[in-house]
DNA sequence: ACGCTCGACTCAGAAAGGTCGAA
DNA sequence: ATTCGACCTTTCTGAGTCGAGCG
């Protein structure tokens, strides 16, 4: 098979533009109506990297590796050795299985099984019939194709280079035999097209798997200046200058005055400390880290400097060093890898009142990540001279392609592919699948329930009254939480002190959930459950729990007995993408402007974020901004009825031309010999000048559509205001990336004539690929 | 306990909006 | 006199980051 990878073009080139310079006939056609189809393309072209076919053999090859792997410890004798620990498969399938074990070279000793699976663990080859734009797609890669080998013949054998096995076809046949392999491959990477609905938790998750492994941040280099003891200077070694460069990076945040910031960090920091330097600082309180902040400060002013054209060469230069991080070939398909940066060292922040605030987190080494890659994949050189990877290992049951221990948390940070790849959109995919599937259990779940307040068992009780906070208010279950994280809690967790009880039946809640973001609401509930809450704080402190006799664990099971599957968090997703679906429903356009059908959406995103506590902290600048709008409208309502009057006048009089008089403000009297600064004091002096009155005579014939513009102009700032200040502490983008079923949107934006870019940005066009094709009667 | 999703915050770059000179 | 487009400033957006929570 001949490797039909686009080679040295820039992502970011769109292909409609690639396709215009190979092909000088063709006339490109416009980037904004083709957004998804670019896209489309895009994921079909990497297809093409790979020549590789799982299928090769006519079997599939399955690791089946049971158990769990050991990140790297460096301070383990052995930090080498795998914990790989194999046990027979328990696939759902019941495959039958051959074993295979394989002696790897002593550094990466590890076991595998391999399986010969009996084919039909293979998804469903079964595709959805091509809807138009794939009809289009298939001609855009034709053409893409043709180019590109024109392109090759002039360049000469590129591929042949890259070591693809075959020769480049230049003849016509070749060319109508690809294009015939082409045509079975074409839905390849379309994943979501095949019928695999089925397979939910399909424990192997890849055959083959290459990448490059991490980036790691650029390493120290001492910058040489002093922090001040007691107003002394004092030079620190470069250990402790870097830790202590760490803290003047956050000297102009409020962190470093919570005492619980530093008395982590001069906890930490005096670890990092010689002898020496230990003798010499005694007290956090009494180090000025200023000179350092000044230099990072210094640093940064000069960064802003650069002229756009250096800004952009360093940015330029910056991606080709990154660039082979970039990418994974994941079964032959390459993906884009989302967080291929390992995290820099720095101070730990952690949110709301964390216990480990200020703690050092330290620097990552090779020695502790662990690179998960296919077992024939070369395993990816280590970046840093001198020292080599913690664990190599092979496990095709996880997604992710590299990992290590975080030194403050002690969880596992993990790189993933980004949000367009085939793992993260088939979950993706799944996780709303389930939450459309709870549509058909939810009115049971209610009534169990619903039943459940009034049972005699105390913990069906709780267990009802949770879950219907659950249900109602899209609460998160809110696991039990270590005395080393912040206090913060979900529905599971509730404290006494977390509700106030108002007779005869309203609840009003204020507690901190995830990330330490306030939830305060009062709602009223139903008789049976204000008279269990009743009960439940009967007697209790204030700390203490109210749904006592309840588990996260306990509740999921009980989920499980009711659906499939079903867990606490699948209702947060159910009502969201519910709410959005009647909120769309509610209205339908006509020939309405965009910005009205914009705006409808936005409202109905708003309500779902505001279900879903969804907060951002209040721009800073937000006053000033609704003041500046303010006085816009004033002035644009001053105008509109000066002409209205005019109007009136005019046709009073009988005149065809009148007299109005616009109050204009005075515009600023720029010479050319001007600095930027003058500029600016020019500017600022204009602006403190009352306006001035501009009389002018108007055309009587004119005033009707100079009327209707201002009309729109009043129209354009006043749903400004109303947005702005609606939606001042709404983040609405949470919702729409983890909540919000895309088919929605998707059915929607095609009813409604709404171009779907002006919704999803190219991210999330990238990431929702899977529901484009929906149709506009899709119904969650 | 691991492996995943969810989440707010940040900052660079894009888009919007304003200014100015010329047509 | 208004409009156009180049240029500059301000505001907004979204991609990335890294911490939090769920199962």
């Amino acid at each position: 098979m001949v490797s039909k990878k686009i080679e040295n073009i820039p992502e970011d080139v769109p292909l409609n533009q690639l396709i215009s310079q190979s092909n000088g006939n063709r006339k490109a056609f416009s980037r904004e109506e083709n957004v998804v189809t670019n896209l489309l393309e895009r994921a079909g072209r990497t297809r093409k990297s790979e020549d590789v076919v799982p299928t090769k053999t006519g079997k599939k090859r399955n690791a089946t590796q049971e158990g769990k792997t050991r990140f790297a410890d460096p301070r383990a004798e052995d930090s080498r050795e795998t914990t790989f620990d194999t046990e027979s498969g328990k696939t759902k399938k019941n495959k039958r299985m051959k074993k295979e074990s394989k002696q790897k070279t002593d550094e990466e000793s590890f076991l595998s099984l391999e399986t010969k699976a009996n084919g039909n663990d293979c998804v469903s080859e079964e595709v959805s019939r091509p809807s138009a734009i794939f009809d289009k797609l298939k001609k855009e890669e034709f053409i893409i194709e043709r180019a590109q080998q024109n392109n090759d013949s002039a360049k000469g054998t590129k591929r042949a280079e890259k070591g693809s096995p075959k020769e480049v076809g230049t003849s016509e046949d070749e060319r109508e035999a690809e294009e015939e392999e082409e045509e079975e491959e074409e839905e390849d990477y379309r994943w979501w097209g095949r019928d695999n609905q089925e397979d939910e938790d399909d424990t192997i998750k890849w055959t083959t798997l290459s990448h490059s492994g991490v980036l790691f941040p650029p390493e120290y280099v001492p910058h040489n200046k002093p922090i001040l003891y007691r107003g002394k200077e004092i030079y620190l070694s470069p250990k402790a200058e870097e830790v202590a460069t760490f803290f003047a990076q956050k000297l102009a945040t409020e962190y470093v005055k919570k005492p619980q910031f530093r008395k982590n960090f001069w906890e930490d920091f005096q670890q990092h400390l010689s002898n020496d330097e230990k003798k010499k600082l005694k007290s956090l309180d009494e180090i000025n880290f200023t000179p350092i902040y000044e230099h990072l400060e210094a640093q940064k002013n000069a960064k802003k400097a650069l002229t756009s054209a250096e800004k952009k060469a360093i940015r330029e230069e910056e991606q080709e060093k990154v660039k082979k991080y970039t990418v994974a070939i994941v079964d032959g398909k390459e993906e884009k890898v989302g967080n291929f940066r390992v995290e820099p060292p720095g101070l730990f922040l952690g949110r709301g009142e964390h216990p480990l605030m200020g703690k050092v987190k330290k620097r990552i080494m090779p020695e502790d990540i662990t690179i998960n890659i296919g077992e024939d994949a070369p395993v990816p050189e280590c970046p840093i001279a001198g020292h080599r990877w913690g664990q190599i290992i092979h496990n095709n049951k996880v997604t992710w392609l590299a990992g290590w221990k975080d030194s403050i948390t002690g969880g596992y940070k993990y790189v993933w592919l980004s949000a367009g790849s085939r793992f993260k959109g088939q979950s993706d995919q799944q996780k709303y699948e389930k939450a459309r599937k709870l549509k058909n259990y939810i009115d049971e779940i209610r009534k169990d329930y619903t039943k459940g307040l009034q049972s005699d068992s105390l913990e069906e009780r709780q267990r009802s009254t949770a879950l219907y906070f659950i249900d109602r208010l899209a609460l998160r279950v809110g696991n039990e939480k270590d005395e080393d994280e912040a206090d913060t809690v979900g529905c599971c967790s509730l404290r006494v002190e977390h509700i106030t009880l108002h007779d005869p039946n309203a609840v009003e809640f204020d507690f901190l959930g995830k990330d330490s973001i306030r939830y305060i609401n009062t709602v009223t509930v139903d008789g049976p459950v204000f008279y269990n809450l009743k009960e439940f704080v009967r007697g209790k402190k204030p700390e203490d729990e109210i749904f006592d006799k309840l588990t996260v664990q306990g509740l999921n099971d009980h989920l499980k007995t009711l659906m499939p599957g079903l867990s606490a968090k699948v209702f947060r997703t159910y009502n969201a993408s519910i709410t959005l679906a009647r909120l769309l429903s509610e209205r339908k356009f006509e020939s309405e402007d965009l910005n009205n059908k914009l705006t409808f959406y936005n409202q109905a995103n708003k309500e779902v974020a505001i279900l879903c506590n969804h907060q951002r902290t209040l721009p800073v600048s937000h006053e000033q901004q609704m003041n500046r709008l303010q006085s816009k409208l004033d002035e644009a309502l001053e105008w509109l009825h000066e002409l209205e009057q005019a109007l009136k006048k005019a046709k009073r009089d009988k005149k065809d031309s009148v007299e109005v008089v616009q109050y204009v403000r005075p515009k600023p009297n720029f010479r050319n010999d001007m600095t930027q600064i003058e500029r600016e004091a020019e500017r600022k002096r204009v602006a403190e000048l009352p306006r001035e009155s501009k009389v002018r005579q108007m055309k009587t014939s004119n005033l009707p559509s100079q009327i209707e513009k201002a009309e729109q102009r009043v129209e354009k700032i006043r749903l400004d205001m109303s947005m702005k200040e609606e939606l001042k502490n709404v983040a609405l983008g949470t919702s729409k990336i983890n909540y919000l079923d895309p088919r929605i949107t998707v059915a929607w934006c095609k009813k409604n004539q709404v171009p779907i870019e002006k919704i999803f940005s190219k991210t999330l066009l990238t990431k929702f690929l899977w529901s484009m094709e929906s149709s506009e009667d899709f119904c969650f």
